[in-house]
DNA sequence: TTGACATGCAACCATTTGGTTGCTTATTAT
DNA sequence: ATAATAAGCAACCAAATGGTTGCATGTCAA
C-alpha cells in the first residue's frame, strides 16, 4: 500500500499510468515521446511503478510492452479513501462549527 | 491536487489523517503521543497536511486544534480513481491476453 | 508575576529522489 | 554479417525530504 502511495505522488508517474490508460501497451521508447526527460528518467519511473504493481511489463522481442494494473488503484480507492468517506459529512460539521466558535 | 498526492504518499502523514479520522479536533501535543518521532517532526508532517488542505487548524488560546478536511481525499477518488474504474476489466482483460500470447 | 506548558522558528544533517551521461547488451532488418 | 534499434546498467549529481537539536515566543495558572 506504502508503494503504490509513494508511487502516485509523482506526477510524471502519474501522466505514465494516464497513458497506459489511454493506450494501453506501449513500448518504453513510445512512452518517452513527448516528455522532456531522458529514456532513462522514463525506465527508472516505470521501474517504480512495476515495484508498486501498477504496471506489468512483458518482453516482446527486443521491446518491453507496459500494461496498466489498476487493481492497486481500485484498493487504494476501496480500503483507504471510502474509510474517510464515511463521517465525512460529521467530520465537516464539526469543523464548521469550531470555525465559527473562533471568534467567540 | 499534486500537493494532496504527495502529502499522502508519507505513512507517517497517513497516520495522523487516521488519528484525526479517530477523534477530530486534536491539539499537536495530543497527535504526538506515542509516536516515535520529535514534536517538531510532527509539526512539519502537520504543515505539509494543511498545505494540501488535508488539515485545518486553529488556534485556542495556547493550544491548536487540528480538524480533519476530508474533501480532498475525496476529490482524489472522484476525479483521480474513477477514471481509472472505467475500463478497468477492458485493461486487464487485454493485459490476460498479452500474458497468454507470451508462450505462443 | 513568575513558572509551567503549548507551540513556533531556524539551522543543521543523512538519506532519498529525480534526473543526468556514458557505455553495454540483445534483437531485428538489410 | 553488420548496422540500426530497443532496452539495460552504473556512476554520478543537485535538490528535496524527514528527521534532529536548541532556543524563542506566547498563554495560562498559582
Amino acid at each position: 500500500m506504502d508503494e503504490v502511495f509513494k508511487a502516485l505522488a509523482d506526477a510524471s508517474r502519474r501522466s505514465l499510468l494516464d497513458r497506459l490508460h489511454g493506450r494501453n501497451g506501449q513500448t518504453l521508447n513510445e512512452l518517452c515521446e513527448g516528455l522532456a526527460m531522458t529514456r532513462q528518467a522514463v525506465t527508472k519511473h516505470l521501474a517504480i511503478l512495476e515495484e508498486a504493481n501498477l504496471v506489468t511489463a512483458i518482453r516482446h522481442g527486443r521491446e518491453k510492452l507496459h500494461y496498466l494494473n489498476p487493481v492497486p488503484i481500485h484498493q487504494i480507492g476501496e480500503r483507504w479513501i471510502r474509510k474517510f468517506e464515511r463521517g465525512k459529512l460529521a467530520a465537516l460539521g464539526e469543523l464548521k462549527r469550531q470555525l465559527e466558535k473562533r471568534d467567540e
